[in-house]
DNA sequence: TGAAATGTTGGGGCG
DNA sequence: ACGCCCCAACATTTC
């Protein structure tokens, strides 16, 4: 009684539902990763996920099974490998965006047609979408009562150990080589600042969070907005990739709270932002137009503008807004930006540039480490204002004054954008108000060493508004 | 998980 | 002493 356990994002030994079942069953299991060329993938995604499975199968072979490694259509692959090894099931764990589900549905039920048992587990989420709704029965759209909804819920259940030993089948079973599938970039390798800034794997992860959670969670609630500090979990990528679980984040965090009352706040901060995540698969779940179209239909119609040159400008951290220029930079570098500088860069592209919110989601999915369908769609809508329990579209975030709260001493910008590094505090996050004597001293040319702005403030702060009103006024129109 | 515009209040300077 | 004005500080409303 051979298994197939099928690794999707779930890169982990420990607290994995399928892989558990698998091991219960007390046969030979065989581990298995898919690449599947239908399913695209960033150049960011692309070199987490080469470290995460070399992580991977390291730890399966330690245990005494390799990684078996396939490229191709699931299906098909799936059927190859359960003819090649007399495997009966194949268990994995869910996904919740809503083109993995239709192929799953069509999947699991090719596999049950030609005799094999199929089964998936929850490995993912708190609580799985489905599973949670309104007294009227109907899914949730605003946050807060998901939140105490799925608080409600606590304590979920304990995350399960790693397995001891994985059975091995008697004969090897041929694997593709990782170094095949050219997931790292060469020529030009632009990944050193992502080797520097991470260390996929699962157990890198694990000492992510119980880093975060000896250090850092207790300053949360204060530390988690400033750009300039390490403040935040950066569990982001750890959590997509399934290195570590929700239910082991959520416990080790409650597990924190307990032993240190003085963290309990910060932990309470945590999981609040742990349940945005839940929010975002739960939103993608029930309304699955919310990854390519406005969540409320009007925002179909609102007025975006095509300016390639604003697009440029805003990917390679050129608009002329230190903070907007150095998150991006810092994306681009790194993998990752941090969350208030997200909010930050997206309110810039939408309402400033007028630019449609899915080139920017689409932006970030290339260029993120931890690039979530249902967290980037449901965040860039939430900043667009065109999403369930949305930020109202007014609320226009001005990139001087978020500078000058969340990098006060403007050590964000200076590290990011270097050419701007003289410059004293008081223009750091407004060059274009220095006086002539504080540019020369900083050897900054407005124009050649650094961009003018793109757009005014608070021209484009009306322009955006205005198009709001015209988007309204074309609603009542076609009424 | 904003910011700007507008309104209100109260202390101090000053005639 | 008193009223008036100014304006910073804070509050409310509007976008």
């Amino acid at each position: 009684m051979t298994t197939i356990v099928w690794f999707r994002k779930d890169l982990r030994l420990a607290d994995n539902p399928a892989l558990a079942d698998a091991c219960a069953r007390g046969g030979p299991v065989i581990p298995l990763f898919i690449l599947d060329p239908a399913e695209p993938l960033g150049g960011a995604s692309r070199w987490w996920l080469h470290h995460s499975l070399e992580s991977l199968s390291q730890a399966c072979a330690a245990l005494g099974a390799p990684l078996v490694l396939r490229a191709g259509p699931p299906a098909d692959l799936l059927l190859t490998l359960a003819g090649e090894t007399g495997a009966t099931s194949i268990v994995w764990n869910r996904r919740y965006e809503p083109e993995i589900i239709a192929r799953d549905t069509v999947l699991k039920s090719a596999l049950a047609a030609k005799g094999l048992d199929a089964r998936s587990f929850n490995g993912s989420l708190l609580v799985e979408p489905s599973a949670l709704r309104t007294f009227s029965g109907e899914p949730y759209k605003v946050f807060s009562p998901f939140w105490r909804t799925l608080a409600g819920f606590a304590p979920f259940a304990a995350p399960r150990p790693a397995p001891h030993v994985l059975r091995a089948l008697a004969v090897p079973v041929v694997s593709d080589a990782l170094d095949e599938w050219s997931l790292l970039p060469h020529a030009p390798d632009w990944a050193a600042g992502l080797r520097a800034t991470w260390q996929p794997g699962e157990a890198a992860a694990a000492t992510r969070l119980g880093d975060f959670l000896d250090v850092d969670v207790a300053s949360y609630p204060v530390m988690r907005d400033r750009m300039d500090k390490a403040g935040t979990s950066r569990l982001a990528a750890h959590l997509h990739w399934g290195e570590v679980s929700i239910h082991q984040a959520w416990q080790a965090a409650a597990m924190t709270a307990d032993a240190n009352p003085a963290a309990a706040a910060g932990v309470g901060a945590f999981q609040r932002q742990l349940a945005w995540r839940e929010f975002s698969a739960h939103l993608l779940f029930h309304w699955p137009h919310l990854a390519k179209k406005a969540w409320k239909p009007a925002y179909e119609n609102f007025p975006w503008t095509d300016n390639e040159a604003h697009f440029t400008a805003w990917t390679k951290g050129r608009t002329g807004y230190p903070v907007v220029d150095a998150a991006m930079r810092a994306l681009w570098a790194t993998g990752t930006m941090h969350n208030r500088a997200r909010m930050i860069v997206a309110s810039f592209l939408v309402k400033h540039l007028l630019i449609d919110w899915r080139r920017g989601a689409d932006w970030f999915e290339d260029t993120l480490v931890d690039a979530d369908l249902a967290n980037n769609r449901a965040g860039w809508q939430w900043v667009a204002g065109s999403g369930s329990d949305a930020s109202p579209y007014f609320r226009i975030f001005n990139p001087v004054l978020q500078g000058q709260k969340f990098d006060p001493d403007g050590a964000f910008v200076r590290q990011w954008v270097p050419e701007l590094a003289g410059l004293d505090n008081r223009f750091i996050h407004q060059p274009w108000s220095a006086p002539g004597h504080a540019l020369d001293e900083a050897g900054i040319l407005p124009g050649e060493t650094y961009p003018h702005p793109v757009v005014d403030h608070d021209y484009a702060r009306k322009r955006a508004l205005d198009a709001l009103a015209s988007m309204k006024s074309n609603q009542l129109t076609e009424v």
